[in-house]
DNA sequence: TTGTAGGCGTTATCAG
DNA sequence: CTGATAACGCCTACAA
C-alpha cells in the first residue's frame, strides 16, 4: 500500500493530478460535480498533501515558533504550561504546526530565528517576556518576519497601541490596583507592595497600579513600597520590613514573593483575619495554600496570540477577509479571592 | 539579495551543485582543495539547506513530535517546563527539531500521529505517561514508527527490558523506599504511605518502594497505607486518617498530597520535629515551603530520550557509529531532605 | 574527483 | 472548468 499522492490519486479518478489540488486550495474552481467525486476520494483513501512538498512550493511552512525560556523561578513559570497548550491548540486549530527551541539569550533567540527561518522556512514567531528595548522585536520588524507578541512593546511605552507589530497582554497594573482597592475597601490603610526592582515593564506597571488605588484612596505610599528580587525568602523579607512599617496588608508582584510575605504576615499577626497578601499569576501554588492572587487570562491571550499571527499570515493573501482580531489587546486580570487552606478536618 | 540555495552558490563558485551537496552530505568524496573552497564559501554566505527540499527527497523532517498533556494538576505539571526544556534543547544539539501537538485522549493522540506523519513526515514520538495497557506503544510499534517513551511500558512490567521499544524512566519505587527508609532511620516506626488508587503503573511502584522498605525493617502496613485521588485537600485528608491510625511520619506520590499532608500533620503535631512528610516530584512548591521531596533527574531522563531516539533513527543508516544509548535506561532518583521553611527574621 | 539527469509532491501559469 | 508544463531546492544514481 504505497502512500497515496495527487498523482495517485488523480490517476485512479481519471482526472489530473491538478484537479485534486484544485479541489483543495480552491474548490470553487472546479465544477461541483467532480469536486464531490473528488473530496469523496480524498476522505475515502485518508489523503493528506505532504507539508514538505506544499512548502517547497509556496514558501509556507505552516509553522510558528516558539522560544522556550530557561527554567529560573519554577512557581511562576508553572503558568507556562497553560500558555504552551493553549497555544499549541488554537495552532493546531488554524492549521498551523508549533516548533519549540531553545536559547539562553535574546541574542541567541535571534540567532535562532535566522537559522529556523532559513532552513525550516517558519511562517512567524510568538514571543514572550518582552521588555524595554528589545532586540528581538526590532530585528523582526527589520526583516519583516510576522510575530506576535505576549507582552507590550514596553519601548514605546507612551503609545504601546501605536506600535507597529501585534501583541497581546494582560492590564497587570489593572489588577494591582483592583487588588490593593480591595484591600482598602477591608478596611487596610497601609496597603504595602513588594515587587521587583524598578526597570522591568511588568514589574513598574504592577507597581504603578497599587500606586493609582493608594493615591486615590489618599493613602501615603512612601515608606510602603519595596523592590526585591523574585523568591520565596525575599518575600518574607519585605513582609517583614513592610510590617514593621505598619503593613497591615500587601500586594505582591508574584506568587513567590507572596508565598514568602504571607506566610511571615501570618506569623506576625496570629490573630489577624485572612486574606492580607495577594500575590500574582494565581500559580498552582496559590491555588494549593490559598493565597488570593492576580490571575492572568493566559488561555485567552494565547488565543488571540494565534488569531493576530494567523490573520497577519493570511492577511497578505486574501486582504479584508473575515472579521480582523484586535492587533493590540490588553486584557483584564481577575483578582481571585481565596482563604488560607485550613486544612479542617472533613 | 536572494536567498542562496545549492545552485546559485554552486554558479557562483563554478562548481556544480553536486559538488556543493557532496561537501555537506559526503565531504570525503570530494577533493580537500575544493571542499575548502565550497565550505568558506558555505560559511561566507550563510547558506543553510532547505529542511523541505532535503525532507521532500530524504522522506526524513529531522522532526519529532511531542503530545502537550492537558493542564491537570499545576503542582506536577511544573515539572514539565524542565523535561521540555530539557529534551528541546538535546533535540537541538542532535539537529533535530520539535514538534509540539495537543491530544485529548490516547486514541486522539494517535490519530495525530496518523495525520503528523503523513503530513509533516515525523521521523518519531517522544511518548510520556505511559500506561497499562497502552494503545499507543502499540500502534506506534505495529505501524513502526520510531519513538522513545519517558516511562517504562507498564504492560510487560515482568520484563520491561525485554521490551521492544526504547525507554527511559526514574526508579519511583527507589525513590520511595529510600525516603521511607530515612524515615525508619530517624526513629518512626509507623510511616504511612499516601498514594494514587491501586492500578497505575507508576502509583504502583511508588508504592510498592515503600512497602518494601517497611517490610525490611519488619514494620507492619496494613492500616497505613491509603488510596487517595491527587490533590492537596486528599493529601489533608489522608494524613489525618493515617495519623488517628498512629502514623507519625509520611511519604507520598506526589507533592500535592504531600503538601496537604504536611499542613494537617503539623497542625495535628505542633510540637513534632519537622520533616515527617516527604513528597515526590520535587516541585518548586515543595522547594517553596521547605518540603522534602524525591527528585528526579528529569534532565537527564530528557536528554537520554532524545539520544536514544536519534541513535534510533540514524542507526538505520550508520549501522555500528559511535557508542549506543542503552536502549531501556532506569534511572535512580534523589531524596531532597528540606526542613519547612521557618521564615525566620533575617 | 566532478558533472549530468531525473524526480520527490506540490502549486502557478497558461493553454485548451 | 480542466489539463499540460514548469518550477520549488535538494539528493541519488550514474556517467564523464
Amino acid at each position: 500500500m504505497p502512500k497515496t499522492t495527487l498523482v495517485s490519486l488523480a490517476a485512479s479518478l481519471g482526472v489530473s493530478r491538478q484537479t485534486v489540488s484544485n479541489v483543495i486550495n480552491a474548490p470553487h474552481r472546479v465544477k461541483p460535480e467532480t469536486r464531490m467525486r473528488v473530496q469523496h476520494a480524498i476522505a475515502e483513501s485518508g489523503y493528506r498533501p505532504s507539508a514538505a512538498a506544499r512548502q517547497l512550493r509556496t514558501r509556507r511552512s505552516m509553522n510558528l515558533g516558539i522560544r522556550l525560556m530557561p527554567v529560573v523561578d519554577g512557581i511562576n513559570g508553572s503558568i507556562l504550561d497553560r500558555f504552551l497548550h493553549a497555544l499549541t491548540e488554537s495552532a493546531q486549530d488554524e492549521g498551523y504546526r508549533l516548533t519549540l527551541f531553545c536559547a539562553e539569550s535574546d541574542s541567541g533567540e535571534i540567532r535562532q530565528y535566522e537559522e529556523l527561518l532559513k532552513v525550516a522556512d517558519l511562517d512567524g514567531f510568538v514571543l514572550t517576556g518582552t521588555h524595554y528595548g528589545d532586540a528581538r522585536t526590532e530585528w523582526l520588524l527589520e526583516h519583516e518576519v510576522p510575530f506576535a507578541a505576549f507582552g507590550r512593546p514596553w519601548s514605546s511605552v507612551e503609545d504601546p497601541f501605536g506600535s507597529g507589530h501585534p501583541w497581546v497582554d494582560v492590564d497587570g497594573g489593572a489588577g494591582t490596583e483592583q487588588a490593593a482597592r480591595t484591600l482598602i475597601e477591608q478596611g487596610h490603610t497601609a496597603v504595602g507592595f513588594i515587587g521587583w526592582p524598578a526597570g522591568s515593564g511588568a514589574g513598574d506597571d504592577r507597581r504603578a497600579g497599587w500606586k493609582r488605588a493608594m493615591v486615590a484612596a489618599g493613602l501615603a505610599t512612601d515608606t510602603l513600597d519595596i523592590q526585591a528580587d523574585d523568591g520565596v525568602p525575599a518575600g518574607a523579607q519585605g513582609a517583614e520590613r513592610l510590617a514593621s512599617r505598619g503593613a497591615t496588608a500587601l500586594v505582591c508582584a508574584s506568587d513567590s514573593l507572596a508565598l514568602g510575605a504571607a506566610a511571615k504576615m501570618r506569623q506576625l499577626f496570629p490573630e489577624q483575619a485572612s486574606g492580607t497578601v495577594i500575590g500574582f499569576d494565581d500559580t498552582p501554588v496559590a491555588a494549593a495554600v490559598g493565597l488570593s492572587s492576580v490571575s492572568q487570562p493566559i488561555e485567552d491571550a494565547a488565543r488571540h496570540i494565534i488569531a493576530v499571527l494567523a490573520h497577519e499570515l493570511a492577511g497578505t493573501n486574501f486582504p479584508g477577509g473575515e472579521e480582523v482580531p484586535e492587533r493590540h489587546l490588553l486584557l483584564p486580570p481577575t483578582l481571585i479571592q481565596r482563604t488560607p487552606y485550613s486544612f479542617s478536618s472533613s
